[in-house]
DNA sequence: AAAGTAACCTGCCCGC
DNA sequence: TGCGGGCAGGTTACTT
């Protein structure tokens, strides 16, 4: 599900929401998502301790603590984190919600931050000061960060053969989009996403390159992407809204918006991918 | 060694 | 009405 968008927009909550805040108790009714340490001892070492920053890398959050330890959360395809001010807030459907909360941290204020997952493909790590994950190491480009230029991009691809989908979405490339947003930067980019990554050139690369940074920064700055299903809400529960502004994901039997052709669907790393064969060649 | 496939889970939608 | 198959924003581990 989350994407980078998707990740910022509630990295921005938690920003906004837990700072400062002290926990006083974590409950683990999932055991299997907290991937280290063992369980015991993560109900323990997060006991009292008081949120300074978040951080986000890629698709991860990262949440550091006084204690200059730090918790790293992955939200899968369904994973959630969502807020709640005091008890008792009312939910709509709450029953089928609550059916998948998972982890619960309680501050001292009496606010909480649920961590909600209905496939619990979502991976949780409290890692010490000095303890780094492999996985977040051996990722990719920042797309939004200054250091990921044009040239990099450039050169990344003149060593790959892949196709650009495939580029797009390996991590270790580039990190954050997925295949809503890959989908989208392939059709405004004009390019086919069965492309060879080394066979793109100069203009396409450009397009490529500012359709990344423009398309996930206007995702970030509406929120992220609901679909019909609300899968994906942030910290607040509230929907993103750049599921409207969406040009060809999600639109199986709909026709392009630019030339109005029928759009296609076809599969790339067995996951669905819309295309315009007339717009992206 | 690259490329394809299965695995991890739950829920929804469709066709029969 | 129910059952099976396919699908879903992700990633890793195993197989050819």
């Amino acid at each position: 599900m989350p994407e980078l968008p998707e990740v910022e927009t509630i990295r921005r909550g938690l920003e906004k929401e837990i700072i400062n805040k002290i926990i006083s108790e974590v409950q683990v009714k999932t055991p299997i998502l907290i991937k280290r340490p063992q369980v015991d001892e993560f109900i323990a070492r997060l006991k009292n301790v008081t949120i300074v920053a978040t951080n986000r890398r890629g698709k991860y959050i990262i949440i550091y603590f006084d204690t200059k330890e730090y918790l790293v959360i992955h939200l899968g395809m369904s994973g959630r984190l969502l807020y709640q001010p005091e008890k008792d807030i009312f939910l709509e459907n709450s029953k089928d919600i609550e059916k998948h909360n998972h982890i619960f941290i309680l501050f001292k204020d009496g606010s909480k931050i649920i961590y909600n997952d209905i496939r619990k493909f979502g991976k949780i790590w409290l890692l010490e000061e000095k303890e780094q994950l492999h996985r977040i190491n051996s990722l990719g480009f920042e797309p939004l960060d200054p250091s990921f230029s044009i040239d990099a991009l450039q050169k990344l691809l003149k060593n790959n053969n892949k196709n650009i989908k495939s580029f797009l979405m390996n991590q270790k490339n580039i990190t954050g989009i997925g295949n809503i947003y890959a989908n989208e930067i392939l059709f405004q980019s004009g390019v086919h996403p069965c492309r060879k990554a080394n066979s793109l050139k100069k203009d396409e690369i450009k397009r490529i390159y500012l359709n990344i940074r423009d398309i996930l920064s206007k995702a970030i700055n509406s929120g992220g992407t609901t679909m019909i299903d609300e899968s994906y809400l942030d910290l607040n529960g509230n929907k993103g809204e750049y599921g409207k502004s969406l040009m060809v994901y999600g639109k199986k039997a709909d026709i392009c918006p630019v030339c109005g052709i029928p759009l296609e669907v076809i599969k790339i790393d067995n996951r669905s991918t819309f295309i315009c064969t007339n717009c992206q060649k």
